[in-house]
DNA sequence: ACATTATGAAACGATACTGTTGCGTATCGA
DNA sequence: TCGATACGCAACAGTATCGTTTCATAATGT
């Protein structure tokens, strides 16, 4: 017997790293992000004091910080609601309602910042980002207007790639242009839904 | 006599400040800001080296970097095309055509990425860039569907602002989340002003 | 000519971060 | 108990930028 291989990885020698250090980092430098340090800004060194932890610990873990952050933003999952309300409407308005409830948090907003910048210098980590934190939600969404398009609620042979971007689109950019400071209507949602299914319906 | 006046104000005496290096600085920001650094890692010292000018002749002009960066911004004026083509249709794709070819530029996209981000942290930056890039877009797009709705193109009781949003939003989120690699379809302007003018065509 | 201000270049001390190293301690398997 | 590895902490030399100052020179008005 050489070791107890309680999986099937061989367990290496001394003490092994400690998973909350490894939490802590990461949390240190999603909460960094999120109170709107970029990338290029965001030290080895500040990170190390929020999570209370030595460089070393870091740099034994992530050569890169790019890696790093790559790492920290996989780490987010975003909230997707269920979505098999009565009808397409009441799914549409509520993804986009949790969407728009999201993005009233400094945090998500900076990190969505971070992530929309990040195709210039970082594709890496605006790819990684993509897969794991926009995709699930397109996924989501197209799931609604494929149901739309088979159950009649929606015209056959509607875009739906092309709904999805109008509809996340629209809320996009009312969020990001309307001055930030201007208080966005409470039925933004419903609003957005009801403009844009105009089209989506058949005829 | 005191000083020959040609303009209402008393020139100071002294050697005038050149306004070629005050042009040859702002274009030396743009021309890093267009390359990706972000507004932190701007440094006043690349700024000088970039412009052939000593950082005292920066400095003398601006205490911030923030304050030079608004300057930088708004000097930028957006292309908008005129907008007087045969129908609603063919404006509203005009302009998205210019909205997509500009996005194809590495400067522009980079600046953009920088004003979307500014609202957390520059805010006054962000206010600024709105007023003179943004605003003369909207106001464009604002008139051509405001004409639509006149002339009975579009439906009398059309959302603009909405209208506006689901346009420029779903132009936004493609550009944003496609990928930056795969290639746009050219004939997208088309795709979404025919896709939204379902919904904002009269019954 | 002369006063005045701006210019580009260079150097300054101060600050912050880099990535690495050494230290004493803690935690694991054998 | 012992070897091995990770831990937090502190210090290191190296680099970069900061905002300021000094300098000789250039450009303007009187």
């Amino acid at each position: 017997m050489t070791t107890q291989q309680t999986e099937g990885v061989a367990r290496p020698a001394g003490r092994p790293r400690s998973e909350k250090a490894e939490k802590a980092i990461i949390d240190a430098a999603l909460d960094l992000l999120g109170e709107g340090i970029g990338v290029p800004e965001l030290s080895i060194e500040a990170i190390a004091a929020r999570a209370g932890v030595g460089k070393t610990t870091i740099y034994r873990r992530w050569s890169n910080k790019e890696d790093l952050v790559v790492d920290a933003l996989a780490s987010l999952k975003p909230p997707i609601p269920p979505l098999h309300g009565a009808s397409v409407r009441d799914d549409l308005v509520t993804y986009l309602r949790v969407v728009g409830e999201e993005s009233r948090h400094m945090r998500t907003r900076c990190i969505m910042n971070i992530a929309m910048s990040a195709w210039e210098r970082h594709p890496r980590l605006a790819e990684r980002f993509q897969a794991i934190a926009i995709e699930p939600r397109k996924a989501a969404l197209r799931a609604v207007l494929q149901r739309g398009t088979e159950n009649g609620e929606l015209r056959s042979d509607l875009d739906i790639e092309m709904a999805m971007a109008i509809l996340s689109g629209a809320m996009l950019w009312r969020t990001k242009w309307s001055g930030e400071n201007a208080q966005l209507p409470g039925d933004l949602p419903e609003q957005i839904v009801d403009e844009a299914l105009r089209g989506f319906r058949p005829r």
